[in-house]
DNA sequence: AGACACCATAGGTATTTATCTATGACTGTA
DNA sequence: TACAGTCATAGATAAATACCTATGGTGTCT
């Protein structure tokens, strides 16, 4: 006998359809505002008061008033069709970008670097809400790997079949020795001249080893002594004690130059490029979209050598297809 | 591009599946729950997906989690879905009768009875709200005629077509004096000793007046002196000042016996009876029909003459079909 | 490497829904 | 009392929904 609402057939559409209807208090006026018939409106409440198993409106005077069950019932639509609009408004931000979140993953160099646009950027988008990965390359390469993050900076994308990449910024490497160091004072050094100095070096699968080395083998220059150290502040850090050179990017330097110093090389500093890196495939949150988007507006404001910013705006434009 | 969510078409149930996936991680799992099959969960999962315009799970490990719109989704759906059921559990408490609100339209006299029904029914029910309109004859006849409440009591119940009524509690009248009235010490007083006596009278749509005023006929008696006055109380204070007799009900009397006394006459008291009045035709609210079961379940305890409790638990029986 | 879960998709069907038009009943006002 | 307006009901239909069974892909665990 007492039998609870079917809840199961409960739509919006019919709390829509009925709120209206105790706002108007007319059911042909409902009709109108709503752009149906009238008898489809009889009929939508005729359902809604099945499902609830409860007389809810009477006419009254010609007016149509909801039952006391109906009140309480209207209250329930208001309620739940505010909430919904509060859902759908998030969505809308969230489709923007406005709102939400993403992840995005940093080789170590990039760290000094990023924090120039993501800073300004959430200044700006205080609800979005970022996630930082820092690692070396062979770790960010492994994350990469798992999809588990939404763009990755690298000096040398992977390369995978559905990646997409933009450079957007010029990552000079330098050479850098101890703050008194006496190779300052020379002119027209060389590398050449360096090549029985001792070099701490980040592991070789790190982007600044590799295009080092590169460029080594290229100059066919061989190093008589090295040390492998597996971070830059730790590289930093002992060619401040006199531990030996190093080749280094110039924002690490730049950063916290205490005790080190850059010194001026012929052929130095070496070329070399951040990118941006998705994957095609991957349906980026809007979030992240709006990052890229950010960041490829304030390239010129956030650096003073600022490159690729065409380049990262062929990649949104990639992306937008894949949306 | 930027599609808000098709409120219109999203369903409670599809809620319910989405929620249930969310909880256990798992379509097929859900679908057992659920006593579906699995493509079904799928398909409404893909469908609610189409309403919402956004992916809002995906495959993690064998699992299925949330996206980032999932999690929000998932909230909603709690909240969503808890609310509906309060309303659920609000209707079963109002089916019930233990919440919810009814109206009683009581003639003046009736006013001294009630509310030892009353006051334990509201402790017995807090949850219920009850509106007790008073008037004179007249004027609940008037409230009934408009259906303007759900239970009237009358001593003589209009003969509508559609009206019930069950006697629930003997009205009897009695003739009254001032405290110090010297009839009070008449042994076998007779009505035919005290016609020439002032009496002081209910307005002749009343049920005690009519009720006295049949039964004067029937006797073969005139009184010789009347006034009118229209209230009970009015014509207690005025008896107390010697004004006059009166006949009143004596309950009455009993509530505030401050200056007048019953005296004992042959053929007194008449008889007369309380109704409960209801419409056939109308629904009653629960609470109405559990406020008549209450006061069927009372009246021993309640009065010392009740009378037609049967009558009322006929009453409610009949009221049984027309919910 | 297989076996096993688990999910997605395709295809099908009975039911329900959302609407409409036409019409009849009721009600308050002129 | 007649008219105008409002609501309910009936009857019809295209679309959507809620399910199902069968099948194939994919990732997980042993």
């Amino acid at each position: 006998m007492v039998s609870t609402m079917k809840i199961r057939q409960l739509t919006f559409r019919l709390l829509q359809v009925y709120a209206d209807v105790v706002r108007t208090g007319s059911i042909t006026a409902t009709a109108n505002r709503l752009h149906l018939t009238q008898p489809t409106v009889s009929q939508q409440l005729k359902r809604l008061r099945e499902i609830v198993g409860e007389p809810i409106v009477r006419q009254e005077k010609g007016r149509i008033v909801p039952t006391e069950v109906g009140q309480a019932l209207y209250q329930l639509s208001q309620d739940l069709l505010s909430r919904a609009d509060v859902f759908s408004q998030y969505l809308e931000e969230y489709n923007r970008g406005g709102r939400g979140h993403f992840s995005i993953g940093l080789v170590n160099t990039a760290q000094y670097v990023l924090p120039r646009l993501l800073g300004p950027f959430s200044q700006a988008n205080p609800q979005v809400d970022v996630t930082v990965e820092i690692g070396n390359r062979q770790q960010m390469l492994n994350r990469f790997e798992r999809h588990e993050d939404d763009i990755y900076v690298f000096s040398h994308p992977p390369s995978d079949d559905d990646v997409l990449a933009a450079p957007f910024l010029s990552n000079p490497l330098v050479v850098v020795g101890p703050e008194k160091c006496h190779w300052a004072n020379v002119k027209d050094l060389s590398m050449e001249a360096l090549k029985d100095e001792r070099f701490l070096l980040r592991e070789p699968g790190s982007a600044t080893r590799h295009t080092f080395d590169a460029w080594l083998y290229s100059a066919g220059i061989e190093l008589t002594s090295t040390q492998q150290i597996a971070s830059n502040e730790a590289i930093r850090l002992a060619v401040a004690s006199n531990m030996g050179l190093a080749v280094l990017s110039r924002y690490v330097v730049a950063d916290s130059p205490k005790g080190v110093q850059e010194l001026t090389l012929t052929g130095f500093p070496l070329k070399s490029r951040w990118h941006f890196v998705v994957r095609r495939e991957r349906r980026l949150p809007p979030a992240a979209y709006r990052f890229l988007s950010f960041a490829e507006g304030s390239l010129t404001q956030a650096f003073d050598e600022p490159e690729g910013s065409l380049a990262v705006a062929e990649l949104l434009e990639a992306l937008k297809g894949a949306r």
